[in-house]
RNA sequence: UGGGGCGUCGUCAAGCGGCAAAGACACAGGAUUUUGAUUCCUGCAUUCGGAGGUUCGAAUCCUCCCGCCCCAGCCA
């Protein structure tokens, strides 16, 4: 039922769960779930969770991983969302199988048990005003007030809950609440509201119902009716799970599902907070919620990620209970490894200099044979078509390089990568700006294919592209989006805007690629030799050129020494 | 200042009374290389937030201290 995953380490949940089904504490079974809320797309860190549910099922027989919406605030949830969220779990690798489930699904079952809750005195219709509630809820260190309308007769608080229901009062005139403790040290557990009214349409239960169950009521509850055994969530809801579990003790339910937190993951140099993430995409700071800027499975996707570089990620990381901040090189060495046993190699050049190989005859044309991927000749090879005029990289060239730097510069021969040796003969600037504008070279005709017959060595193998084959291509090069490593830290007033990174996307439009580029297809991932991993967007330019977007750099160690030289 | 958590290498993270304190990323060297990529070696915590204590023996148990995170939605 799962994506294939390398085995993974061990962590705290699991051997909780090891012990479990040692002690054969609920038949063997193992029951998890990924419970989102459809408000807004996933993220990364929901990655994290769903590996680890889906991902902890998957190691035993009797293990299954629901998937359930969350949809108990129609005011904020959209089809649109959940479709999304689905596509994206099963762009993952997980499968849920039959068992898609909803919150909204137990609606008439979460009733019942509210009523259940009356019945026994555990819970009362409080009709406070929103202000009053909060006034009488007390602050951290003073204990709340009992409500005025706390010992309401259970008729009372039958009738009236049965009218919230009828939808006879406005939203806001009552609130039902769990009856358990004003001054509990515990903020749950001051009497919280498990039911308000809300007069506004639900998604898939329509104009059913004018009130709608609160998250610490319905979550449990669903759990239950689900048969979880282990409900796997985020370290903020520990000071719930005394709730969680009073509600569960005073009902009669199928089962007491276990609630365990783990710690949310954090990723330098971004924002995973739902809220934040939208705001980005509202203020058009990215291009929506599938912008390759954007941590959401969406954006990773677009980027060029693949599903198991994310779940080799998540393996990675681990699971533990203390707050971390995970480095993004992590991220990107686990898209690099995938990328570079499955990406196809292509030449392409980003920013192009022209180089005219003045010895090389003026209409000829050539066919040179390319490997697709020089560890696997497996995957076959491409033909590369070779001529006079050819583009190499403008940062291949220097005509005044430093010592460290050994590739073409003039007097210097290198290689063209499965071509020919070619050595630089002159330089052509431009006569105002000074601006090196094209390169003359002399081939040798005994290098084809690029080796030496009499064994001469060249420091340096360029990638090019011939200018008359050449397609153009529009690359997008992303960086991240922010410049700070945890844009939440800021000092006094700042806000995690001030620190989006003004370079985090550089649109190059006058790209130059090998001609088979032109027959790929959006989502279609490739290494452009010596540059990185680049993903075939699903746009076209304006200019109606293929929009080609960098997933991520190779590792580059000239940069690293060459920043050393200018430092 | 009430309650609940958490502190092991630059970053994640194993470890649960007896190890020279896993592993990964990052970093630094070196080898191989028609990608300054990949691959391959090598190095990288005498020390586990601090101080005491228990014990033959402590990162693991106890005490105190310090630091960080979460909670006062009719959000999830």
């Amino acid at each position: 039922m799962n994506a294939e995953t390398p085995p993974s380490p061990s962590n705290f949940i699991k051997t909780i769960i090891a012990e479990d089904i040692k002690t054969n504490k609920n038949d063997g079974r193992v029951a998890t779930r990924f419970p989102p809320e459809p408000n807004g797309y996933l993220h990364i860190g929901h990655a994290k969770s769903i590996c680890l549910n889906f991902g902890i099922a998957g190691e035993y027989e009797k293990g299954t991983c629901n998937l359930r919406f969350d949809d108990t605030n129609p005011s904020k949830e959209e089809v649109e969302y959940m479709e999304a969220i689905k596509a994206d779990v099963r762009w993952l690798g997980f499968d849920w199988e039959d068992r898609l489930y909803h919150a909204s699904d137990y609606f008439d079952r979460l009733y019942a048990y509210a009523v259940e809750l009356i019945q026994k005195g555990k819970a009362y219709v409080c009709s406070l005003s929103p202000e009053d509630t909060k006034a009488y809820r007390g602050t951290l260190q003073e204990p709340g007030k009992d409500s005025p309308y706390r010992n309401r007769s259970v008729d009372e608080n039958l009738d009236l809950f049965a009218r919230m229901r009828n939808g006879e009062f406005p939203e806001g005139a009552h609130v039902l609440r769990a009856r358990i403790n004003m001054a509990s040290p515990n903020m749950n557990m001051r009497d919280p509201a498990i039911y308000r009214i809300r007069h506004v349409a639900h998604n898939r239960t329509g104009d059913a119902w004018p009130i709608y169950p609160m998250y610490d009521f319905a979550h449990c509850l669903s759990d239950a009716i689900e048969g979880i055994t282990h409900s796997l969530c985020t370290l903020e809801f520990e000071d719930h799970r005394p709730l969680y579990d009073w509600i569960l003790d005073q009902l009669d339910v199928p089962c007491h599902p276990q609630q365990i937190e783990f710690a949310r993951l954090n990723l330098s140099y971004t924002v995973m907070s739902k809220r934040k993430l939208q705001v980005l995409v509202e203020r058009n700071i990215v291009d929506g919620w599938d912008d390759p800027r954007m941590p959401t499975i969406a954006g990773f996707r677009r980027r060029g990620y693949t599903p198991a570089s994310i779940r080799n990620f998540c393996e990675r990381i681990g699971i533990a209970r203390r707050d971390s901040m995970v480095d993004v090189a992590l991220l990107e060495f686990s898209i690099r490894e995938d990328l570079n046993e499955k990406a196809p190699r292509h030449l392409g050049v980003i920013r192009p200099l022209k180089v005219v190989i003045d010895n090389y005859p003026e209409n000829r044309t050539e066919e040179l044979d390319a490997p697709l991927h020089p560890n696997h000749p497996e995957m076959g090879s491409r033909t590369l078509p070779f001529s006079r005029e050819i583009y190499i990289e403008k940062d291949d060239f220097m005509e005044n390089p430093p010592s460290k730097f050994y590739r073409l510069s003039p007097g210097r021969e290198v290689r063209l990568r499965y071509a020919y040796f070619i050595k630089c003969e002159k330089v052509v600037k431009d006569k105002t700006t000074g601006e090196v504008i094209a390169v003359h070279c002399t081939y040798d005709p005994e290098t084809r294919g690029g080796d030496s017959p009499d064994g001469r060595k060249v420091k340096a193998t360029l990638h090019w592209v011939s200018a008359a084959h050449a397609i153009t291509a529009e690359v997008r090069l992303y960086d991240r989006l922010f410049s700070k490593e945890n844009p939440d830290e800021g000092t006094d007033g700042s806000h995690f805007t001030d620190f989006i990174n003004p370079d985090s996307l550089e649109i190059l439009t006058d790209c130059k690629l090998e001609p088979g580029l032109a027959d790929t297809r959006p989502g279609d991932s490739f290494q452009f030799e010596r540059l990185g991993y680049f993903c075939r967007d699903k746009s076209v330019s304006p200019t109606g050129h293929p929009v080609f977007n960098r997933t991520v750099t190779l590792r580059d160690s000239w940069t690293k020494i060459s920043k050393k030289e200018n430092a």
